[in-house]
This record gives structure tokens, sequence and C-alpha cells, in this order.
RNA sequence: UGGGGUAUCGCCAAGUGGUAAGGCAACGGAUUCUGAUUCCGUCAUCCGCAGGUUCGAAUCCUGCUACCCUAGCCA
């Protein structure tokens, strides 16, 4: 187990050196309302709880909402769902924009100081004027504008003066710098929009580079964790900061590599647009890498935590195996849930020595592994389903189920887990040479839980009462898109990424609750599909299958 | 041809000068009323490459190479 990781280091480093008075490690997550939080959300926000937790601090929950064209407040309730149901609690709602007064407060310090200005240059022409990776940019021709001109304009593009991108505010740092981020990046641009929180108040709106320091620094934010891409706007970040100069001990922005895994599509334009296409019945959909439809599908919360916690922190971009993801999922799942048998493939048994019209009571463990979890009761009689797969004609080499007797060995025998031994006898065909049902034959001494010792059978396998079970709906899913091989900018479709089949259940089914798993014996954990289960519509989510050593 | 990053087993990832943790996957084997679970074992003489320093290097130095990010009035 990672323990310990790069950011915990440069945490400890900074409590020795005291660094900070009291103490007290804050960091925050802070997602911009403008999708659905997914998987890698995941890794980040439990980073940051735990991080915090780990030191004894706390976790701000801060709505980056400094652009109200983007964003639309439909997401808050889930985004705070999402954290909620991952098991971490903040202090209160924070957002970036209670803060506009004092960036505006900000700004106008930067221009007093000659460090910011007003710029009238078209949007192409301060493109032009940037430069590119390789040529240094040149310098707008208002960059020497005097600052009472520039608290004057600045003042009056607040006042909304202006129209959109007729002008902005920019800082003034270096044209020349080969930081790109630091060619006078643009600070304030003018945007008539109604923002969700602060209404008609502002029509000028910070950048991202501007606002994120100092929304850190009110909030006394120690580390500022982000991904990778934001490396190069850290010198930014930090001329911010101490240009403004409101706050003694600034937080530090620490870059760590988001999570990539295999087979997923992370990207929130690609998962908006399988929502706004249709492809999937929305974001909550099973097949989604949202953590919504990881909910629905029936992953949990604690197989996610300890998912982000074991594949650590690091700043080399990576794929973790989606296998691995599932392991967790396994791991946590075995020892919480009930198992069931359900019959997939259904192919029909005769037990020719069992007396038509009965049937009688076993007991069967609800989960093998954890006997406080007690037992249920199963009903066996003559005509029983049993797996397709528990049955093979002719028998591959080392399978040890049922197959009926062949030219050098007799029909095997196997313990119908919670009832007798059963013998293969033969196999019925229908006229196109279908299997339509086999017969077997019965050992009335072998009841389970009698202590039968007489001799061992190599397989057990599950069934099913035909007399006396119910059909349900099962859902599998695939990976809905993944990038194409030859162009890995464009994503390829998989039309088999939902597929359904009814199975043959065990009564008791009926009486699940949405949202309930189950492990299916040999086949893997299952979930009552909380949106389409009812008494008449009986769904099941696969949330992973089982792994399988034979095949 | 700029700048910023990253390179340790198939996939993640510890390690910060003293002789390569752990997890996933894989593969053996034991137990098993489900070929699951559990259990035990195997799995990097080697740390992108090439030199150098040192008694000693994945860790320090030099030079390469590969990949990622970066030229939004997005975050």
């Amino acid at each position: 187990m990672s323990e310990t990781n790069f950011i915990h280091t440069i945490i400890e480093k900074d409590l020795e050196n005291h660094k900070y008075e009291t103490g007290e490690i804050i960091t925050r997550f802070p997602p911009e309302p403008n999708g659905y939080l997914h998987i890698g959300h995941a890794k980040s926000i439990c980073l940051n709880f735990t991080t915090a937790a780990k030191y004894g601090g706390s976790c701000n929950l801060r709505y980056d909402d400094t652009n109200p064209v983007k964003e639309d407040m439909e997401y808050i309730n889930s985004i705070e769902e999402d954290v909620r149901w991952l098991g971490f609690k903040w202090n209160e709602r924070l957002w970036a924009s209670d803060y506009f007064d004092t960036m505006y407060e900000g700004a106008v310090e930067l221009i007093k100081k000659g460090k910011a200005y007003v710029c009238q240059l078209t949007p192409e022409e301060i493109k032009e004027y940037r430069g590119t990776l390789t040529e240094p940019g040149k310098e707008s021709p208002y960059r020497n504008r005097p600052i009472e001109e520039n608290l004057k304009l600045f003042e009056e593009m607040k006042e909304g003066k202006y129209q959109d991108g007729e002008m902005v505010l920019r800082a003034k740092i270096d044209m020349s710098s080969p930081n790109i981020n630091m060619r006078d990046p643009i600070i304030y641009r003018i945007a008539h929009a109604t923002h969700h929180n602060t209404g008609d108040k502002w029509c000028i709106y910070p950048m991202y580079d501007f606002a994120h320091p100092i929304e850190d620094a009110i909030e006394g934010i120690t580390h500022s964790i982000c991904t990778l891409e934001f490396e190069d706007h850290r010198p930014l970040y930090d001329w911010v900061l101490r240009e403004i100069g409101f706050w003694e001990k600034p937080p530090q922005q620490i870059e760590f590599a988001r999570l990539n895994l295999t087979n997923t599509v992370m990207s929130k334009r690609f998962l908006k647009k399988l929502v706004d296409d249709g492809i999937v019945d929305g974001w909550d959909d099973p097949r989604m890498p949202t953590i919504a439809g990881i909910r629905r599908r029936g992953y949990t919360p604690e197989a996610i935590r300890k998912f982000c916690e074991e594949i650590g922190v690091s700043k080399s971009n990576s794929m973790v195996d989606i296998a691995q993801l599932e392991h967790f999922v396994r791991d946590d799942l075995k020892e919480r849930v009930e198992s069931r048998n359900v019959i997939f493939n259904p192919i029909k048994v005769i037990v020719t020595n069992y007396p038509e019209g009965q049937s009688e009571v076993c007991q069967v463990e609800n989960n093998p592994q954890v006997p406080e979890m007690g037992t249920r009761e199963l009903t066996f009689s003559r005509e029983l389903w049993i797996d397709g797969e528990d049955f093979m004609e002719v028998p591959a080499k080392k399978y040890f189920r049922l197959f009926p007797p062949q030219e050098d060995k007799a029909g095997n025998e196997v313990r119908f887990k919670g009832a007798y031994f059963l013998t293969c006898q033969a196999v019925v065909k229908n006229e196109d040479g279908t299997i339509k049902e086999i017969h077997c034959t019965y050992d009335p001494e072998t009841k389970s839980g009698l202590g039968f010792e007489g001799r061992k059978v190599k397989g057990t396998i599950h069934f099913v009462d035909a007399n006396n079970c119910v059909p349900i709906k099962i859902r599998k899913f695939g990976y809905l898109m993944v990038p194409s091989a030859e162009d890995p900018d464009k994503m390829v479709g998989n039309t088999d990424s939902l597929t359904e089949e009814i199975c043959y259940a065990e009564p008791s089914l009926k009486e699940a609750k949405a949202g309930e798993r189950f492990q299916f014996f040999r086949h893997g954990y299952f979930n009552a599909e909380p949106k389409l289960f009812n008494e008449d519509n009986l769904v099941f989510n696969e949330i992973v299958g089982l792994k399988s050593s034979w095949k």
C-alpha cells in the first residue's frame, strides 16, 4: 500500500518548517459546475479530502464559477450528492463568485502598481501579439497607458460601458517570457451575462489564472492540489499572490497526474455527447464512468476509495488497468453481499427417480464466506434448471461438471449445491438437434447437511426449481467507446455495450430492493437496477463479473 | 528550433548514495458443498540509453532518447 506520496512529503516538510502558524492543513476540491463528476474526479476528491484528514485539517468544496456563460447550476446537486456518497464532508458550500469584490480590488491594486493595464486589442490581435512557442510576443500598444487611464477604463468596464470582447484587463508581466502564460495574461474579461450567484451585479469576470490563487488565499488553503496541465500556470499563480500581497502565507500549488483508465473515456465533452445524443439514458447510465453511473451500476464508495488509495499519486502520466478497479469492487462486495441462485442459458434437468409432484426444502448459506449471514430456503423437485455452462455433452479434458455417459466412462456425478448428488444418465434432444432436457438420477443418501461421506464428487453446481422460480432480466455492460486505433482522437463505439438476457432465478429475488446487491453464483455481482426494478420488472445490472480459472 | 514535466516488472507504484517495498495481472500448488473465496509459492542481478564520480549509484554529474503538457477573452 502506498501509505505515503510525494504530496505528503511536501506537507510534512512544510509542517517541520512551521510554514503555517496554526499548522492546519487546508485543501480544496474546486469543480466548475459544468458537468457531472466522474471516476477521475473521485481520485482528486479522495486525494484532497484524505490528505487534509491525514494531518487533521479540512477540505473545502468550492465551485469555481468564474465563467457565467459556461456553467449551469443543475450540476450542483449531483456534485454534492457524489462527494457525499463517496463519504466526504465539507464545511460549507463555497463559491468563487463570492470573492468577486476582493478580486476586483486586487485588480485595481495591480493597476495602481502599474502591473496591469486595459488592452483594446481584438482577440485575433492578442493572439497574434502573443507570439508562438518558439518566438517571443510583442508588446501591446496599450501596455504603457497611464495608470489613471487604466483605472478609469477598468471602472467603465465594470460599469458596463463596453461590449463583450471590446477590451480586457491584462497583467503586465513579460511578453518575451518563454512561458506563454506569463506573456501579459488576460485577467479580466467582459461578459454581459447573468451569473447564477451574483446576478447582474457584474459584467466583468476574472479569468481562472487570476481568480484561483485569490480564492485559495482567501480560504486559507495551504496546499492547492491540481492536475499536471497547470504546471505551466504555477509561475502566474505565484505572481498573482506576490503582486497582490494581501496574504502573508500564500497557498502553494502542487500538481499530480490525473487518472486514466483503460477502455474508459474520461473526457467531459465526450460524455456529454453520449448523453445529448441519447446513446445512453443519462449521466447516471450504468455504462458511464460518472460517479452517478457507477453508483447506479452498483459500485460501492468504499471500493472506489480503496482503489484511489491503492493506485497512488505521482506525476507521471499513467493508464491504470480497469481490472485494478474491478478487483477492489469484488474485494469489497464478496463479504457484504448475499448469494443467489440464478440460471443463465438454462438447461432443463429431469430427476428421473424423484417422485413427480413432490418437492422438498433445502437450506443454503447466504454467503459461504460469512456464516453469520445465515441461510435461506430453496426447493428441490423433479424438474430443475441448471446453467448452460454446467453441462457438456462431450466433456472437455478436466471438465468436472455434468456430462452424459461417454463411450469410455459413465455419466458424471456432481453435487447440486444444498441438495443431492446427481448423476447424468442421458441427453434428450429436440428434432432440430438442440438439447431438450437431460435426465439425471439422484442419490437420497447424499442430501446436503446429512454428512454423507460415502464418496466424493469433484463438481458442485447450483440450480433452480423449475416449478418454483422467477424470470429476471440481466443487463451486462461492455465498454462504451474507446479511442480508435488509427486515430486516437476519434472514438469508436461498441454497439454491444449493453446486452440483456432473461434468466431463471430463485423466487427470493422478487423481494430484492432497488439497488440491493447480490452475488449470482458463477457469474458475478449484480444489483437490482435502481430505476427499473419493480415487482413486474425484475432487472439486475452486472456490477462486475467473477474471475474464473477454467475455460 | 521555446518553456514546463515524466521515464523503476505487462499495468499502477515505493525508493532521495549502502546494494530493488507493495498492489493489480499472470503462473504454479493446497484447501473448498460452486474451477469463486481463502491459503502458500513464483514473478526486475536490475531501475529510458550512454558515459563519468564513488569502496559503493535507481538515487550524484555529463550527454543523449522517448513520451506528455503548453500559443482560449475555458477551467
